[in-house]
RNA sequence: GGUCCCAUAGCUCAGCUGGUUAGAGCAUACGACUGUUAAUCGUGGGGUCGCAGGUUCAAGUCCUGCUGGGACCGCCA
């Protein structure tokens, strides 16, 4: 006899009925001795197996308890009670694997509600959670959606090295890779560690981004995506960051500026809808969740619109774009920065603060916001520069609740100009000559965007915290499991 | 790296200006009931009040230190 998913059943159930079939799944309550809710994980709903207990041994039944894994066998019916369309009448069944009921109390398996906080200190347990069921379930078909967009527009999926030997990537602090005796290793004249003796001959680290490597590949193949693990050993301590997190980076030879921005929107709409329309189930559930998140919190920092209604948004509305320029000019204009409302100055040249992203997507707009064009200073060197000599053409795309969610540039094509910007930004040009020989040879106006795929699971599911949104986090003091 | 908060049963929390034997809900065990849907009803077990000092006749409660955890900010995706 086959096993069959429970999907499978809850979906088409009009197929099996008067069936013989056989299920497999982890119990979540076993009521009344009679009637097993079984989840295997296909699906967020349980399928509710019915056991005729007079029939058994009531020994032989104890083991059917709250974690345990059983195989039930039987025949699929029309369910007598209101909560299920079909159940499944228990001919036989069988414990896979028992689950000791004063231990399971112990755990987040025990059938209550449990803070987010254990949860993820149970982070081996958490997916057999109705929550977190649905985050990872909508985590896979983000992830599948993505691809399904960059193939149907003729992307090429690059793997970008892990390992880099550059360090002029310049997007944050790195996490060394060595095989040198920590306690003991070979050191140059001068005293220092001389990593020409390591593995690789040079210093190298975890990648920070696959960027410089997917652009080279996009002059060549032109268009191509990364989807890997990027590293950062930044001491970040907040609710939106991971030392090891999984990022999206496009790249498109001859795009320019606004044709990256309507890239980005047209990647972010479609997987909204990809999502809207595969992962119904798990949505609501996620969107009662944030609802009732969202009512303990204080009225002014409610969010006006749910989960579902959230995502709809995006992809039913444009998004809002202005410049860095224009946007600072909106701050200095607002109520919030004339009742000396914000923390931090607004003055053109420095980076805007949370605080003022915050503003202008929740409170001036209240939608997604494109920012392009910013000052030179606050930027990567490889951005382009614009023609007035004062900002490059870069875009931060501004999520509600969320913040930055990608930030991209058209890449500086130019030789002699991105010869310059290294020497401003103190970046060693030789050190990249692969990088600058593709503006030697043939070079065209190209750009990008580079998207923190945790950042975009947060939006879809409503999570607030990023660790809720990666099956084992990585992130300061905490590399467990 | 900065600022601020928290620590009482397996979990979530209550415990007032310090005062007798530290409570509740859920979970768990046992019993009853049996078409339940967070089942219901009854009974029981479960606590060195994070750790170490101090103040006091008396500390879960006040003070100091330590440990563990969280939130926000900065850095970014």
């Amino acid at each position: 006899m086959a096993r069959i998913r429970i999907s499978e059943l809850l979906n088409n159930g009009a197929n099996f009925l008067g069936e013989k079939i056989e299920i497999k799944g982890w119990v979540r309550a076993f009521r009344s001795k009679r009637f097993v809710q079984l989840n295997d994980g296909s699906c967020m709903a349980n399928i509710q197996g019915v056991i005729d207990f007079e029939k058994f041994e009531e020994a032989a039944l104890r083991p059917i308890s709250t974690g345990a894994a059983v195989c039930l066998k039987g025949i699929l019916v029309e369910s007598q009670g209101s909560g299920q369309a079909v159940e499944l009448q228990v001919e036989s069944f069988e414990i896979i694997g028992s689950a000791d009921p004063d231990e399971i109390q112990k755990t987040i398996l025990q059938p209550k509600k449990h803070s987010l906080d254990l949860l993820r200190e149970q982070a081996h347990l958490r997916f057999r959670t109705n929550t977190f069921g649905a985050v990872f379930r909508i985590r896979h078909a983000a992830s599948f959606a993505i691809h399904k967009f960059f193939n149907e527009r003729g992307f090429n999926y690059i793997h970008t090295p892990i390992l880099t030997g550059s360090d002029a990537e310049g997007a944050g602090e790195m996490f060394r890779v060595s095989t040198l005796d920590p306690k003991n290793p070979p050191l140059d004249d001068e005293g220092n560690v001389d990593y020409s003796k390591d593995f690789f001959g040079k210093q190298v680290n975890l990648t920070v981004s696959g960027q410089l490597e997917a652009e080279l590949a996009a002059l060549g193949l032109g268009q191509v995506y990364t989807f890997g693990p990027t590293f950062r050993a930044e001491n970040s301590n907040t609710s939106r960051h991971l030392a090891e997190f999984w990022m999206i980076e496009p790249e498109v030879a001859f795009n320019d500026l606004f044709d990256n921005m309507d890239l980005t929107e047209a990647f972010l709409k479609y997987i909204g809808t990809y999502i809207l329309d595969n992962c119904g189930e798990d949505l609501s559930f996620l969107d009662q969740r944030y609802t009732q998140e969202q009512s303990q919190k204080p009225q002014n920092e409610r969010s006006h619109l749910g989960l579902i209604e959230s995502i709809q948004f995006i992809t039913n509305n444009d998004f809002k774009r202005l410049t860095y320029t224009e946007a600072i000019d909106v701050l200095r204009n607002s109520k919030a920065y004339k009742k000396k409302r914000f923390e931090f100055p607004v003055e053109w040249g420095t980076d805007l603060q949370s605080e003022h992203e915050r503003y202008l997507v929740e409170k001036e707009f209240k939608c997604p916001v494109i920012l392009r064009d910013y000052p030179s200073g606050i930027k990567a060197f490889y951005m382009r520069q614009n023609d007035d000599g004062k900002t490059v053409a870069a875009m931060d795309v501004l999520f509600p609740g969320i913040g930055e969610i990608v930030g991209g540039s058209q890449r500086e094509e130019r030789l002699d100009v991105l010869k310059s910007k290294c020497k401003d930004f103190n970046i060693d040009e030789k050190e990249l000559w692969w990088y600058m020989e593709t503006r030697k040879f043939g070079t065209v106006p190209h750009a990008g965007f580079g998207m923190g795929f945790e950042r975009l699971v947060m939006f879809l599911t409503g999570m607030s915290n990023i660790r809720d949104v990666i099956p084992f986090p990585r992130a300061r003091d905490n590399a467990e499991f």
